[in-house]
DNA sequence: TATGAATGAGACTTCATTCAT
DNA sequence: TATGAATGAAGTCTCATTCAT
């Protein structure tokens, strides 16, 4: 009876440093992004000494993959489920779409890690991508005034268009694909018409 | 005069390995990415000591600071001369488009260092990306078989669902502003109908 | 009554507990030699908590010591007997042998873990010391064809030798005695003639 | 000209470095083993600082190989030349024993290294050996009392049993080889009658 | 007494940066 | 100016030992 009690304990106890540590690590991850959290940093946060850390991941790379892994398939799951409920490839667009926020508002630091580092790196990209987002705002916002362009909130639409082109230009340059004049073509379509077709 | 003629020759001789070594990070960096750039190794591929590199770069930072922001210009440069040849916001757009891809074609390690490392700073996010890439293929390529979607090249789109999506999370998740209901109505509106008016 | 009872009990069980520390110990340590055996196999082996060691040893050395000691201690008892039941320099000799052979066809772990893991207490010298017993093995051959030696089991008397060499050089070398020819001349005396006497 | 002799001074200094390094890590290591031996000590020891040490050998390993394997090449080569002087497995023997002698005078730290920590890896072991040694003096003084041994130096004789003994069980528990009654038996006759021949 | 979770000093190794020549 | 040897702070990981239950 001791011995099951006892396990018992040591496995809440387990359980609960288990819990700590992987609060504290999506806190300073999220904070800090990958390679400038260290484990220190994050054994620290949790209240636990260094050697802790190690009995509960066997490096710093298994922690941030099982936290990745984790919330992908969360977030995952979360659109899955989101698009059984609907009929049509546009209705489970719209119900994936809005499962997708409904997720990353509930897991701000966890889609911080996955997204928001994965944008800019370090600082010095993320001027860079600043750079762009302002000028899409200002060209969009002269579209709108124009009305060349919808009326839709343009510091969504410039973010939007420089994640689209970026994460393009990114997979396009390591293919022996298509030319560069079809990849405009064709994002220049994308970006004017949706996937929408006319008379739609 | 010979002291001037001298001077002329060291600032030649300045600026020539200047650009090797810019040559050789572009190419380093491309290759390895921010953290596994060494000094040594961009040292070694400009053919300089790594003490020559300090006489042209107080850091590492500034020497990818300058790349990037140079590039950056550059690339700036490009899209609004070949925005000034055009009138109409998505006259613009459509030049800019073209120039954006002609130019990363002509400048993929730059472009890569840019984008490329920016997209999944390490191998464990990329695979994530790549999850929701090949999840998003097949949501189009569901959508194009019903008829709900253009048939538009899917890798292409599935690549930049998943980036402006990305992008636009985590500007949202430092924002104190729109609703995830909100983002999620003008996300799926403008990936399903573009910036274009209807009837437009 | 019932409390001395309980008394004895404790004790047995303190007994029969440690005997099993020392037969895990003795196998984790005969396996992995003393650098490579964690305090946490031990324990694991002798299927009892790591926190339990620390209430039978103070610390991983004391363990060590007492097997190893413990070890010396039977072996030169089993010894000693054994030269009791003869007379003569010799013959103890003899009977001593064959007693410290079969003691250690008995207790393999116990012996790997006093000579075994001394001889070479790692790999990379480990090898070395197999290079001079090779050699040794060669001469030892050598000298059996020309028949200048005895023929004697060659891979034994190779090991003799190297091991002769190797703890006499170690003892020397802390001495300030003997001069290295006087060394050389003993050491070749007593490898060809052993201890007997000529004529003997 | 000026590269060519900056390059010789660097090599100069390379060079100079390289064997401060050898022999602080030829002294450190004979002093307290490789186990104790730390890389902060022999750094320390050759005044350079510790990242200094792995711009001459990847790792710890590494130099231990280095000094080990060279040891025994140069300890191997003087041997075998003096081999070469002579005629026959006895004289061979005889200036090879003189040989390694010599070599371990010249080279105490590094025989140190190969021999000396070989036989008792630890103070623990240290002692036991010590034991055995002790008794074993005791047991030659009196078979040379006797009149049953030949009068040689006990406590040479003494560590050539023992290490004899330790070696060749060291080398026998691994194998599925003699019986424990011969192994005694050709130890027994080697201690005694050595390698040559009667009448020889 | 028994347990295993927790600890933290200490080891190895890396690499941006400095410095003597 | 150019060099590459040297530096040492900082980071990751290990494991003998302690401690609360």
């Amino acid at each position: 009876m001791a011995a099951v009690v006892n396990l018992t304990r040591y496995q809440q106890r387990r359980e609960k440093t288990k819990q700590d540590l992987l609060a504290a690590a999506r806190k300073v991850l999220a904070e800090r992004g990958y390679h400038n959290a260290k484990i220190i940093d994050i054994a620290a946060a949790a209240d636990i000494g260094v050697g802790t850390f190690y009995l509960y991941y066997p490096t710093k790379d298994a922690l941030f993959l099982e936290m990745v892994e984790e919330t992908a398939r969360l977030l995952k799951e979360r659109i899955d489920e989101a698009r059984l409920t609907v009929e049509g490839a546009v209705e489970k667009m719209r119900v994936a779409n809005h499962a997708f926020f409904c997720f990353a508002e509930e897991n701000r630091d966890l889609l911080k890690i996955i997204f928001g580092h994965g944008n800019a790196f370090n600082e010095l990209l993320r001027t860079v991508y600043g750079m762009f987002v302002e000028d899409a705002v200002e060209r969009v916002a002269d579209g709108i005034e124009r009305a060349e362009f919808r009326a839709l909130q343009s510091h969504i639409v410039a973010n939007a268009l420089v994640g689209m082109f970026a994460q393009v230009v990114s997979w396009w340059i390591d293919q022996e694909g298509p030319s560069a004049s079809y990849m405009a073509e064709v994002m220049t379509d994308f970006a004017l018409h949706g996937l929408t077709p006319k008379q739609g």
